[in-house]
DNA sequence: CGGTATCCTGGCTGATACTG
DNA sequence: CAGTATCAGCCAGGATACCG
């Protein structure tokens, strides 16, 4: 239960690492949508990012856990993302936060 | 009702602007945890901010419509900060996100 | 296709000192 | 008390080109 003047002292110790990436909530929302999705469609989903940026996100997000990275030998090569079971905890608290965001932007 | 692989297409534009903001959210936890607070108990309950950093993302929270401030022509000065409705909304809807980031650094 | 390599830049962030 | 002023540094993020 929570209650609108409930004291919360949750500390955001290396969470805003992981928040704070301008990206990173995007990709998990994304990746979640998918299940599994490739480098260019990400790239196309998130439109404006870099290359550069978008591996460099994916990789941190991997480091955290929450995404997981499969790569086949095949030509041409095949990549696919998916998220961890953090990264499914962590899209389900999202969710609040993005419909926020709709409502914020209407 | 969410389910796990729901289609979510929120677009986050113009919020990832607050949400990037290393100490946005820590802000609008902390005043919505005192209802009303000052300055510099905002510098103390967020350890490590300077008062610069503090001072612009204040301003960035109030140009959003999701911080109030209050001033009171006092000596010694008073100023108090509280939430908008919208910040309000907001900080529900961290919680989730909140509680993950708990469990996660345990 | 799925990335690196390289370079660049703006603005976030902090330290410190000072003021109304 | 509640900030601003000033200075400075770092690095996330982007543009572009290229590689295995």
């Amino acid at each position: 239960m929570h209650e609108e003047n409930e004291n919360i002292c949750y500390s955001l110790e290396g969470v805003t690492d992981v928040i704070c990436k301008k990206w990173a909530l995007l990709i998990i929302n994304v990746v979640g949508n998918y299940r599994k999705v490739r480098f260019n469609t990400l790239m196309e989903e998130l439109q404006g990012v870099s290359p550069k940026t978008l591996s460099d996100t994916l990789k941190k997000l991997q480091n955290e856990g929450l995404i997981r990275r499969e790569s086949f030998a095949e030509i041409p090569p095949r990549v696919e993302y998916t998220l961890t079971e953090d990264g499914i905890e962590l899209r389900k608290a999202i969710i609040p936060l993005l419909e926020w965001a709709t409502r914020r932007n209407n």
